[in-house]
DNA sequence: ACTATTTATGGTCGACCTGACCTTAACCGC
DNA sequence: GCGGTTAAGGTCAGGTCGACCATAAATAGT
């Protein structure tokens, strides 16, 4: 850093907006907000919510403010981190924006209120969303494709799984997330000894829940780990 | 990403930089690139090269130039990644200033010629600026701390241990690089092992260095891979 | 030339983890 | 009670890991 700013207004100067990829899983599917824009650029084409950064906030509040405006849930219970800046020359017409992407996770959210300035926002899946990758307005087809990969990555060092469930929740459900995430069948038993054995991932609420057939589940919270040790490989240890 | 930028200019416009850490390894020690300011805020204190992001190029391309100019070293031989935006509205008194910190890793690199605009740059041991995080100007004590627990996340999962050796390498150099990031001894044994059997990590050149006492060592080169399967565990898997 | 020293390289072994698969437990509807 | 269904726990061979030991190949000293 270095050079001074004043004196150089109207040059080299930046619009900087945050924009969010909000994850959720419904209806047994990945699924990211999308909101219909309204204006030019990229009028009627479809985006990931956003905004501009207000001079008084730091980029995560203003992240998490643009997602408690799409949304309307309460932001604590989200996970929310920063995916990276996207920042070419060409990725709006209008000029120079520099957009500090987000990702959230959550669990089964519900279809978004009409928000301040999200005509329509609703969810989409996002396997569709990979095929056709210039769907989305902007470069929000690849901040959809990096931070798709950055949580499958995360899936194998991190707890972050849990955003995607409720407050409590089975290990059966903790289970299609990554599956639905990863996109591969995993081994129920298996599965179950890990995460049971990984220090502080899951804690048992001693309560359990019927299901519509066979034995209950027992019921688990998240627990205080936030690094898995050891960590789940998805595949290709033995090449 | 919504609203028009025109008609805001002078409202909620920032100045976008990029800032950078540059590791390398000198005389046995993790060291990164500092300059000594010479102008207002914080003049004469130290802080990490940078400079702001011309209007015709992306964030990397702005990235590589202040790297190229910096430390006058070809940019195709340094690993570089971005690692984050860093926008908190008072971290530059002079006004709304967002940087997207970038980190860079390289071999023990030349001292720095007098760059364009960084009147004193020199190496600093990593491991003395950790202890004083606030002898840096702005947020660049954060950002130096955030870039080294990237790195050592990375050597875990990746190949990017090779960015801090030379052309051709020994083992025992590759694990001095491990061990100097890490700041724990490992087993040379047990490294070579999992070195030599991960794909395309490292490929033999079939050529050997003399040591000034000793066997000589085998020399190898990087291998293709850039993911590191099965990945590198630093500790406390047994808990 | 021989020996000690130094560093690189390779081997061994028990503990642990993994994946594949099987068995048992607990609930439902009929 | 019985079969169906899902959860939960057990078994076992093969792989990996860390700790440790053994060998190889060079140098320096006597």
């Amino acid at each position: 850093m270095d050079d001074r700013l004043t004196g150089a207004v109207g040059v080299e100067l930046s619009l900087v907006t945050v924009d969010l990829a909000i994850f959720t899983i419904r209806n047994g599917e990945l699924a990211v907000l999308l909101i219909d824009r309204g204006k030019e650029p990229f009028s009627g084409r479809a985006a990931l919510p956003g905004g501009r950064v207000r001079s008084h906030e730091t980029l995560g509040e203003g992240a998490q403010r643009e997602l408690q405006e799409e949304t309307g849930v309460d932001p604590g219970r989200l996970h929310l981190e920063q995916l990276g800046a996207y920042g070419d020359p060409g990725r709006d017409p209008r000029g120079r924006v520099v957009t500090i992407a987000h990702l959230a996770l959550g669990p089964d959210l519900p279809v978004p209120r009409g928000g301040t300035d999200a005509a329509h926002a609703y969810w989409a899946p996002v396997e569709e969303l990979l095929a056709t990758p210039d769907a989305l307005a902007f470069d929000h087809g690849r901040i959809v494709t990096d931070a798709l990969e950055r949580v499958r990555g995360e899936l194998e060092y991190t707890t972050v799984a849990t955003a995607f469930c409720p407050d409590v929740f089975t290990l059966t459900e903790l289970r299609h997330v990554y599956e639905l995430v990863w996109g591969l069948p995993l081994d129920p038993s298996n599965f179950r000894r890990k995460v049971t054995r990984a220090d502080g991932f899951v804690e048992p609420t001693g309560q359990q829940r019927p299901q519509p057939a066979g034995r209950p589940a027992a019921l688990y919270r998240p627990g205080p780990a936030r690094l898995l040790s050891p960590p789940f490989l998805r595949a290709a240890v033995h090449q």
